[in-house]
DNA sequence: AATGAATGAGGCTTCATTCAT
DNA sequence: TATGAATGAAGCCTCATTCAT
């Protein structure tokens, strides 16, 4: 078996599948698809992953090492809390955006993993939101935001992530604007 | 088959396949764990349904037909457009947690429906969706909330919906907190 | 699955599996070839047995189980320990050849039981085999045989058993024939 | 490919091949397990030989030659018809015991040599019976083995073969003393 | 001689569904 | 309504073998 993780044409094969799994669901793939869909014969994907399982593993750890990447950049250039929690929701946005598929995959076939993966993606997951609650404390310490364990984060996070299920970045909605709007509405702000 | 679709009978085979294809998902439930769990025999359930597919189509159908009863029900006694909001933003919570089974395979299991029986469950969700947007335009009317073209009304849903990932009801937060703060967020106040 | 272990079916399926695994060995039979020599589709197989690895199983607890019978009559209509010995062999020998091919399969296919599997087995070879150590030990008490720790008991089941490589009931030997000559050999005998 | 065929390289692998072929079973023996004990890549192994079939005929060949050369050996040294009998034995038990892995090959995986391989075998193995047709016939002119056509031989060499199952180098039986007794059993003799 | 990715046929098993009882 | 044996298509995965390097 191919175990360098991070070769180019692993990546590849890794982009393939999440759009398969994304499309079809992981359950409803058959390896053959996945396969035909990568150009080679149904044997051959098992040099590059040990199970079908595997792939799955690698499209989420993908999506969500993307994600954290990001959001660390993102938050470089960001000073005050406004300003970082604005970055880390357009951070969010954007991998949400360009990683569709993996994201969409995480949450839908969370499940499908075995035990022992899903505690390693649960640990990668902590840590992003991690960021989150930190930067949502830091806007608490500037008497932004309310002190309501973490329910405000929850929820900002959660109307986020449900974005893919009705966002389509070739709508009128800007990108900018969701994450504007999102930040004030977790702010406890009004436009009007 | 059995035609009565509301016999209490049927009524419970659906409760069952609901908890069943929540907690393992609806390709990997089998017929035969289904018969089980329902205390029948695997061929016996074509009595009571044409299709396994039928049966997730009941689960789903199920839950989306008590939440809006239980809607319809909350908007009758509250009055002005801000309670209409909280009312209506209580009882969402409350079928989410009623009927959290049957929700949650609602948003995981959608792409396992037929074409046709989507195309009926998407008409069963526009008229849910459609009451949320009235009692938004109403708060608009009443200058309560923005005019964003559904931005937070989509958010605001969808902050709900991702409820169902985290939030446990024997925890420390009451539902009503949550329905509190979600109007809030989406009024843009903030409890500071 | 069907779970009545002793059915007329099951035994006929049993007795063709016995076969298969003898001509082509277990590895080498397919699943499919046992279930078109059936007279079944691949998948009905699975409603008789857990598993290929279960066919193995009944095949040889079948061929094991006939043994022990047929030794057992044989012994109650013998009574001095040399009738006794001699009973023994004939009624080894004549399941040798009434059942060889799941006494071939015992021997050849051993290995590919479960660990479970064989446990079981063991205990059954082990209850055989002492009715042997027991014959045996009357023939010593007898003076007809010498005490050598199990030594010649060993052999001349090995030459029995052996027998199935060579022996065809279609030639010139008869087992009696076999049978006097082992007995001959295990009491130090010559026709001379 | 090497063509030298008796290269001490060769050897090694056929000897590790062996190994592997006894404790697991030819069928099971995949080629990677082969190579990988062998400390090379799979594609490696086809260097050496044709087929993994060849490998598994290699095995057998070596296990007889060396049978039959130690069985030469042993009888050049012995005089008596009866001697020689004993140093036959002694030499079978001898080999079976030195190369014990090659010779329970030969017994469970005749039946996966192609129909060349296995004629060619054949032959060897004729060529080495005949050597205990003789010695035996030298016994039987000497008037201590009845002449029964081959059926004290069979069983003689049954009972040896079948050592392989139960006897074990480190227990208290010395290979001698299995060697005397099968001479006495073959020759009617009993020590009391 | 050696590598190791790729092949592609084929293995065991599962599963929704049917149908005679 | 209920049963449960049988179906047969399809799923995941293995493995001996090849071949360009």
């Amino acid at each position: 078996m191919n175990k360098n993780k991070n070769s180019k044409r692993r990546q590849e094969l890794v982009a393939i599948a999440a759009r398969l799994f994304c499309d079809q669901g992981y359950e409803t793939t058959t390896v053959r698809t996945l396969a035909a869909e990568m150009g080679i014969q149904s044997g051959s994907l098992f040099h590059h992953f040990k199970d079908k399982q595997e792939i799955l593993f690698a499209v989420i750890e993908s999506g969500m090492l993307h994600a954290m990447e990001i959001a660390r950049q993102a938050l470089c250039e960001a000073q005050t809390p406004e300003e970082r929690l604005h970055a880390l929701a357009q951070a969010h946005l954007s991998t949400l955006l360009q990683d569709r598929d993996a994201h969409v995959v995480a949450i839908y076939e969370w499940r499908s993993l075995t035990d022992l993966s899903r505690a390693h993606l649960v640990e990668l997951r902590d840590a992003y939101e991690s960021i989150w609650r930190e930067v949502i404390y830091e806007c608490q310490q500037a008497g932004l935001v309310p002190d309501d364990q973490g329910l405000r984060r929850r929820l900002a996070l959660g109307a986020l992530n449900w974005t893919v299920q009705w966002y389509r970045p070739d709508g009128p909605l800007r990108p900018e604007d969701l994450a504007q709007t999102l930040v004030d509405m977790l702010l406890g702000r009004s436009p009007l």
